[in-house]
DNA sequence: TAAAAATACTCCATAGGTATTTTAT
DNA sequence: ATAAAATACCTATGGAGTATTTTTA
């Protein structure tokens, strides 16, 4: 589990789409597709709900939306917070 | 930054070496050294200080490891999470 | 039939190993 | 002289795009 992939299953979850996740990112819609297949192969079981053009999220696909969004929030403040840390 | 990098870089700061860490995870120390020379170079200033054979924390290095740590104990309990989610 | 997701195929970037060089003790 | 870190070099893996197939609304 990478944070590129969370960064990417985010924006799939958060548009219900991965051709829209896709184009926002400025990637192919294979690279959302697989990323999120990654995900679930690691995680040992289905993230979102695939139904015709319908994508929604099913519980474990909640409980990563919610964490996920933490993480990269926590990343993003330790890139900030060392950045700004005194020079040595 | 990815968490791999973190990992890496948290094992060399708590081994307080590039190859004893290395030899920990049985990865070659090239693999650490690059490693935390590229979150050095994304986060824009040096995280450890390399005296000889002595490597130590600077002030960044010290954030990074209490940050990094967090947020990869965040990541294995999303992990647990997820996988103890609800089948749906 | 149109729009989106999955996937096969391909290519290229880069992660990682080995070997070498550099540095410090 | 030795041990460790940096780095040049090479290779293989996997990430990403394109094109195609599948699905369903």
């Amino acid at each position: 589990m990478e944070l590129e992939q969370l960064r990417l299953f985010l924006a799939v979850a958060e548009a219900r789409s991965f051709s829209g996740a896709a184009r926002e990112l400025f990637v192919s819609h294979s690279t959302t597709s697989r990323a999120v297949s990654a995900l679930e192969r690691e995680l040992g079981k289905p993230l979102l709900l695939r139904r015709g053009r319908t994508v929604s999220l099913n519980p474990a696909g909640e409980v990563l939306q919610r964490e996920a969004r933490k993480i990269l929030d926590q990343a993003e403040e330790l890139k900030q917070a060392v950045k700004s840390s005194v020079e040595c």
